[in-house]
DNA sequence: CGCCATTTAGTTGTGTGCAATTGAATTGTG
DNA sequence: CACAATTCAATTGCACACAACTAAATGGCG
């Protein structure tokens, strides 16, 4: 009630912080909407989207995967993989194949077209960087802090959240 | 063509700005979902989701506002505030009204309990630094940094992207 | 062997996010 | 006033993202 109209003397009123948790919380969804905007503009030479391309990049290193794994390194679960895997697969640079061993295991591999756009992929660093202008050893930092940023919060997540 | 085995002295291999460019992108995207995730649960008790609340932040700072000006400050499009916001207004936090001056324009007006909701919400953003554990000036810092980030991307999208 | 908890993908439903289009309303220009 | 260009919200179609659930398969245990 004092929020409104507070008077000098306190710390910052309550109200700011809505204003200040807005920047925070809206800045980072900003930026990687941003982001999403640049590549998606890059990515449409090599017809693939934003997530696409990220499970392409985790093939590309790792090799062949399970659906499991391929989630472990991504941060994301079957519910948004299944469709993805699914429209790479249409797309004819994916596989997916049960394991003979674990026949609840599916193993997505590379095809031929899809280690072959890898060779188109190297491009992409290049012309994102170059569109974004920003130094490397920013965007290191940037991405060190921004890890931290997500195991903290996803540490939080998984406690719950703490009543007051 | 040299890239797949380069010999020394040569710069950085381009195979590796693949794996460097993973981390970027990824690192942004992961921790915009982990924010999410928190705010997920923190808001759980509002009733509203987490772009939800990014309106209603914007709605609370500003006031009545029309759909186009709520696009500009979120940097979103009609596309996805229409949805949004009818979500809202079934909610009963928001009334949208044709402006009687332009019959093109939609404003976007809250309601007595879309302004009481304010007072429970300004809890939120303890809730979040708690869970986060998070310093305030790192997160000062990271928002201007980010700001940054997501104002060279704009720019850098509407430009379209240079041909290598 | 039979049974049950666990693991793993897949499916469904809800909610963004964005490009492209539509349609109504307004503005500028003659 | 008439008419073309512009503005604005809404709609449509597609693609994530995640919670909740289903179903198949595995492994352990008696």
């Amino acid at each position: 009630m004092a929020d409104k109209s507070y008077p000098g003397g306190m710390t910052a009123p309550t109200a700011d912080w809505l204003r200040l948790d807005q920047q925070i919380c809206f800045s980072l969804n900003a930026a990687s909407r941003a982001f999403g905007g640049v590549y998606r503009i890059v990515l449409k030479d090599l017809g693939i989207t934003y997530p696409q391309y990220l499970v392409m990049l985790v093939l590309w290193e790792h090799g062949d995967l399970p659906v499991k794994k391929l989630g472990e390194h991504l941060r994301l679960d079957s519910g948004t993989l299944s469709p993805l895997l699914k429209r790479l697969e249409a797309a004819g640079l994916v596989r997916r194949e049960r394991s003979t061993h674990d026949e609840r295991s599916v193993e997505v591999r590379l095809t031929d077209a899809g280690a072959a756009l890898r060779e188109r992929a190297l491009q992409v660093p290049r012309r994102i960087a170059r569109s974004t202008g920003i130094d490397l050893d920013e965007i290191r930092d940037l991405r060190t802090r921004l890890d931290a940023l997500t195991e903290a919060l996803d540490a939080a997540a998984v406690e719950g959240a703490p009543e007051e």
